[in-house]
DNA sequence: GATCGTTGTTTTAAGCATAAAATAACTTCA
DNA sequence: TGAAGTTATTTTATGCTTAAAACAACGATC
């Protein structure tokens, strides 16, 4: 009965990662279980979000970095970090602006930059929204041994060093 | 010089992941570097496709569940495989159906279900991606060895299951 | 065999994301 | 100093994504 009121459009989150038999490669088996594993996550994050705080994961991350780097960042600097374009940012940042939670001005020095900064509002926000988020996270992850996570942890490190030297390659000094 | 014509707003994947002392919970710090080494990964792939195809990540994924399943694919069971909302699937099929890789049709069963198959033209076309996004995920990943890649793909699927296990609880029969 | 709840899909409105081009401010260097 | 190149950001066009509501067909039950 109160199923049905609570009943949204959210995908069933089983019953993927199908097909590609044993014999794939090993390196596609890893990468499509990472996503898996993240996309997974990445919806328990959301919803959480967008449940108790009527807010979206862009959003959030953006707080978590000023947050972090406690300092004014540029907006690239942001797009870096965020690791998505920097055009995103620009309305990304307008929104968050418009709700009161950063601010944002032109550099004394350099006027082509933009600082963003974190408002008290925002500030306050992102405390309660991050104790949540971690909350949520370590559920997930609940069923994990420390040890697990902790290789788990090592060789993510590992993976990301190696996708990173691959792309230096053909990035530069080819 | 000839830098400049190859550059494009792409954003360095260096220097993320900061901040997060070493005292804040495990759990936080495994999901970060997963969404990391998630989104590097991605980025590659995306890249590729652009790159060679002129074609999208979602597109791709599409193609490759048809193929995977060898059968025709109803847009719900679409939408549970790519972990997308439905309304989602909608537009993606257009527009592949516009480009002549997949067709839809009614099924003859139940009339509210749409089945998607691929097109003889969208299976060439995925073959052709397919070997190329093996290879680059495969060249990303070469800094790994053997092992480190089994431990890692062992290692995803418990936590995998973790996190499917921690959503069953709340999802029903609380 | 009409009604009620359920299921499959589409629509809607808003926001997120990309790539590429445009704008604007900085730097260099002749 | 002023033209050429570089860097920071925004704009543009298009596509992807979500949540929620709407629509349509099914199934069960009375």
């Amino acid at each position: 009965m109160e199923d049905a009121s609570r009943r949204t459009d959210t995908p069933r989150t089983d019953d993927f990662e199908t097909g590609l038999g044993a014999g794939d490669g090993l390196e596609l088996r890893v990468w499509l279980r990472l996503l898996t594993c993240s996309t997974l996550i990445e919806h328990g994050v959301r919803h959480g979000l967008h449940r108790s705080f009527e807010t979206t994961l862009p959003r959030f991350d953006v707080l978590a970095q000023l947050q972090r780097a406690g300092k004014p960042l540029s907006m690239g600097e942001l797009s870096r970090r965020l690791m998505v374009t920097n055009g995103n940012i620009t309305g990304l940042v307008d929104r968050l602006k418009n709700e009161g939670l950063v601010d944002r001005r032109r550099s004394d020095g350099d006027r082509r930059v933009q600082m963003v900064s974190l408002e008290p509002a925002g500030a306050e926000l992102f405390e309660r929204m991050a104790a949540d988020n971690r909350r949520w996270v370590t559920e997930m992850m609940a069923g994990l041994s420390r040890e697990e996570k902790e290789s788990l942890f090592a060789l993510l490190g590992r993976l990301k060093s190696a996708v990173l030297d691959a792309g230096a390659e053909d990035g530069e000094t080819g």
